[in-house]
DNA sequence: CCTTGACTTGAAATGGATTTCATAAATTAG
DNA sequence: CTAATTTATGAAATCCATTTCAAGTCAAGG
C-alpha cells in the first residue's frame, strides 16, 4: 500500500504539502498541487481513515443500540436515524443488544475506545447509573425520556398518548379494554398500566398480555382475550402488526370490527393502512431523526416528539 | 485522555509490557501484570481503537450497501447479516445508497481507505467493471449472482424460482398471469420477464406493473390489473406486503381468493401468514447470513441459497 | 528603502497502539 | 556442568496522516 510518504517522495515535496493538497488548503503553489494530484492519481492513493481518525479524534460514525432489528418499531427509529445521518454524512453502525446488559456495556466500551462519536440508545437493559459515566467519551442520546442531564433525549410522551388512546375507547362507550405490550419490564408497560388505571380503574384479570411483537402474536393474543369469560369489547395493541393479527382473528370468528370488537394499534405501520386500523402514530421516524440530530450536535436537550392519533375504521 | 504511555510510566514498566498485558500475552511476570492491571483500572483506561486498527490493518467491521432500508426484503437480508456478524463479533455499518452510483462509489472508497474489512452489496447501481477494482482492498460479496471471480456471491436462483411460481399458476389452470416488480431496470425484472415468456409466452399488455414496494402499491396495482378489459386471473406479487395489498383490494371488490383471483407473493413475510398467502420464500435471511460468512472468511465462493414455495390458501 | 502582509514550504511533533529485535535471567535436559 | 529452552523485558521501528512551528520568498504600501 502506498502512503502519504510515498506520494511526497514521488512528487518531490514534503508530506505536509501532500496533506495540504489532500485537505484543499489554500496556499499551495499551483504546479506542486498539480504534480501531487498527478502522483495520487497514478498511484491510486487513498488516505488511511484510521490514521485520520486517530489524529483528529473524530469518526463521523454513530453507534445505534437496538434490542431487535427485525421489529417494525425499531426499524422506523433506525430509518429516521439513517436518513438524518445520510443528510449529515455520518455513518451508522448497528449494535444489536437483545437487551443483554453485557452486550450494551461492550458497545459503550467501544464509545470509550473512540470508535464512535456518539451512541443512540433506542432501548436499554442497563441502569442509567451504569450508562452515564460513558457520556464523558461521546454524546449519548436516548429515545426514552430520562431526567439525567448527561443524556440527550428524543422521546415520546407515551403516558399522554396512552391516556388519549384509552380515553378515545372510553368515549366510544367501552368501559374496559384489553391491551398488549412488548416487554413486561419496560418503562412503557409501566406507563401503560398507569394510564389504564387513570382512565378505566382496575384492570380485569387476563386483560393484559405481554411479549407481543408480530402479527402472529396479535392473532394469538386476540384468541386468548376473546376466550375469557368476560370478553373485552376493545383492545389496544402495541403495534399495527399485532393489531393486524387481532383483526384477522376477529374476522376469522365472524366478528365485526369495530362493532363487535374495537381495535386500536400503534405506529401507523403499512399493514394498518390496508386493514383500516385506527392507530396511535408516535412518529418514530421523527424520533429517530431527532435523536440523530442531537448526537451530531452533541446536544443534551430533551426533545419531545408529538404523537397523533390516525383515525380509520377500527374503533 | 490517558494512553498506553501513561499506563507504562505509572506502572513502572515499558509500553511493550502494557501491550502484552492488554493482549493477554503469556510471558509477563505475575506482579507486573497485576500492577499494570491496577493502573489501567485506576486510570479507567481503554485502548484507542483507531491506533489498533491502524497498525493491525483490520477493523472487524463490514459495510452493507443497501438501496432502501425500509424495505422488508432488504430488512430480511440485513437481519441475516446482523445475526451472523454478531455471532462472529463483527460490526455492521449500514450504507444507504438509494441506487445512487455516486453514493456507492463513496462507500467503495471507504473500503479502500480501510474503514471496512469488506463490503456486502445487496443491490447495486454501478457496473461490475467499476466495482471490481475495489476487491483489491477488501472482500466484496454480492447478494446477486455474477460470473466475476473477484466477487463472492450469496444468491438465489431467481429465474428458477420464477419459473416454478409461474408453473404453479399454470398448473392451477391459469393460462396467463399478471405480475409486479420493484425496479424496471433490475436483473430480477429481466429474469421475471424471461421466465414469463418461458411459461406463458407473450405478456399481455398492462400485465406488468413496476415500482411496487409496499402494501399500498399492491392495492393500487391490483386495482389497475382488475380494471383491464382482459382481467388477469392470477397475480405474482414481488413481496408479500404487495400481495397483501392486492388481497385487500380483491376483498374490497367482493372477490374470492383464490377462486376469482389467485395471488402468490414472495419472501414469506409476516403479513402473508395472517392473510394465508402462498409465497415464494427466497430465504433472504439465509442469503444475508451466508453473505456475511463469505465476507468474514474472505471467500469468493458462489453460494446458491435454496428457495421454497410455501403453500397456503391464495393460489 | 523599509515594513508589512500574503504566500509557500518542510521539519518535526503528535495521535496511540503493536511488534520485532536484542538481551538477559532462570530453568530444564543431557 | 554445559547447552538448550523457556521466561521476561524494554528500546525502537512501524502503522499513516495532521498540524504546529519556523523560516523563507515576494509584492505592495508608506
Amino acid at each position: 500500500m502506498t502512503n502519504i510518504n510515498d506520494i511526497a517522495r514521488l512528487a518531490g515535496v514534503s508530506v505536509s504539502t501532500v496533506s495540504r493538497v489532500l485537505n484543499n488548503y489554500k496556499y499551495v503553489a499551483k504546479n506542486k498541487r498539480e504534480s501531487v494530484l498527478k502522483v495520487i492519481e497514478e498511484m491510486n492513493y487513498t488516505p488511511n481513515k484510521h490514521a485520520i481518525d486517530l489524529i483528529r479524534g473524530e469518526t463521523r460514525t454513530i453507534g445505534v443500540i437496538l434490542p431487535y432489528n427485525n421489529n417494525p418499531s425499531f426499524d422506523q427509529l433506525l430509518n429516521g436515524i439513517l436518513a438524518k445521518a445520510l443528510e449529515n454524512e455520518f455513518l451508522i453502525t448497528v449494535l444489536p443488544s437483545k437487551y443483554s446488559k453485557e452486550k450494551e456495556m461492550e458497545y459503550l466500551e467501544k464509545l470509550k475506545s473512540k470508535l464512535f462519536d456518539g451512541i443512540i440508545i433506542t432501548s436499554r437493559a442497563n441502569d442509567w447509573e451504569t450508562i452515564i459515566p460513558y457520556s464523558d467519551y461521546g454524546s449519548i442520546v436516548s429515545c426514552e425520556y430520562t431526567e439525567h442531564t448527561e443524556i440527550g433525549c428524543s422521546y415520546i410522551d407515551r403516558y399522554s398518548s396512552f391516556l388519549d388512546a384509552f380515553q378515545l375507547l372510553k368515549n366510544k362507550g367501552h368501559h374496559t379494554a384489553a391491551f398488549t405490550t412488548a416487554r413486561l419490564e419496560s418503562n412503557s408497560t409501566k406507563q401503560m398500566l398507569d394510564a389504564y388505571h387513570e382512565i378505566f380503574g382496575a384492570l380485569p384479570s387476563g386483560y393484559h398480555i405481554s411479549d407481543c411483537l408480530c402479527l402472529e402474536d396479535g392473532y394469538e393474543a386476540a384468541k386468548q382475550f376473546l376466550q375469557l369469560p368476560e370478553r373485552p369489547t376493545a383492545i389496544y395493541a402495541n403495534g399495527d402488526e399485532v393489531a393486524g393479527g387481532m383483526y384477522l382473528y376477529a374476522k376469522s370468528q365472524q366478528m365485526k370490527v369495530p362493532s363487535d370488537l374495537a381495535i386500536i394499534g400503534q405506529e401507523n405501520q403499512p399493514v394498518g393502512i390496508g386493514l383500516g386500523l385506527t392507530t396511535v402514530d408516535h412518529q418514530l421516524m421523527k424520533v429517530g431523526e431527532q435523536a440523530c440530530s442531537l448526537v451530531i450536535k452533541k446536544s443534551r436537550k430533551k426533545m419531545k416528539i408529538p404523537y397523533r392519533i390516525v383515525v380509520r375504521e377500527s374503533v
